[in-house]
DNA sequence: GATTAAATCTAGTACACACTAGAAAAGTCA
DNA sequence: TGACTTTTCTAGTGTGTACTAGATTTAATC
């Protein structure tokens, strides 16, 4: 039993490495398994098939940038700025996908790559995702501390846009004097 | 010569759209070739490999967003607000990434999808796309229509984050009520 | 209409990929 | 140790890809 589950756990990582930094395409089955001594078949003693894999590691990365987030608005004040609440949340999800783990930013930097049932398969966890921003940004407007003549869904857009597009400059080399 | 230069056209017209709508990987010479009605063979006649028709149809696609955006920068007044400029060229970007053709879609698209070498060929194109607003931000802090507080590196890649990811919201079926 | 050139097709090669079947090895526990 | 289970390997299949060689057709020129 332990062995399993460690091996399981030497490719969920091998794989969330791989497509944070190249992507689905270039995330084979065979460069996972060399990255951890194996042979590519016995990948699948532990998947499946590759999307089953790629879909458990999307599901990780999820998992792990909403409770980053979460978890810092949770240690707010009760009485906070509406603002503050935006900016807490737009940090915590910058530093989940940027600094830290490959789960969240394989994540992002597969978006638009993946299969059509790996797409549709995470399109409701990504709306949710969403969603935290809008309520964010509601809560703002509707207390005052945003301009009321704000556009929601524009506003969102542009920082959810800024947020995941940051990872493909940090690819390229980029840097940024915080 | 004149039949040539038509299918050629037919050609590249076709992998862009096909770049912009289903990417790098999903692009094959046999999906090109049945797309304008010929055998993926014959692809060959006018381009020696799917990179260097992928590598031009790229090309044009940065090229047709610079235009339209030093076009739009040309037509205002010569004592125009700095923050105007900014205004317009986000706008003229976002028309022709959005709004408009396959080209530059396909650039937006496809970015960090692509082969190392074609990655490499346009990175200095990216660059040079990511000075002009540079530019425009370093006109408007100095001149003092920005605040002087303002990071400008931030500020680009926000600008530029949030252009370029609307379109995976674009593709994913969003509304924005502009 | 005959000759040459341009453009496309037919038929294939070679290779990388995800994935499978069954043998071999490694680990577990009496 | 020996019987059993779990895990990994060897050796392969089938499919889709970019790409090639040479024949064949279409168009242009004299």
């Amino acid at each position: 039993m332990k062995k399993s589950d460690r091996t399981r756990q030497d490719i969920l990582d091998a794989t969330a490495s791989s497509l944070a930094t190249v992507g689905y395409t270039a995330t084979t089955v065979k460069s996972i398994a060399e990255t951890i001594g194996m042979q590519d078949a016995s990948i699948y003693y532990h998947f499946s098939s590759k999307d089953e894999l790629v879909g458990e590691v999307l599901d990780i990365g999820t998992a792990r940038a909403v409770t980053a987030v979460d978890q810092a608005l949770a240690e707010l004040h009760d009485d906070h700025d509406p603002r503050e609440a935006l900016r807490v949340a737009i940090i915590a999800h910058a530093e989940a996908v940027l600094g830290g783990g490959d789960y969240p930013r394989a994540n992002v930097r597969t978006f638009g790559q993946l299969p059509p049932d790996l797409t549709h398969r995470h399109r409701q966890g990504h709306r949710n995702y969403g969603q935290i921003c809008t309520r964010l940004i509601d809560d703002g407007v509707e207390s005052g501390a945003l301009r009321d003549d704000l556009n929601r869904s524009v506003a969102r857009l542009i920082i959810i846009g800024a947020l995941c597009w940051a990872i493909e400059w940090f690819d390229a080399g980029e840097e940024v004097s915080a």
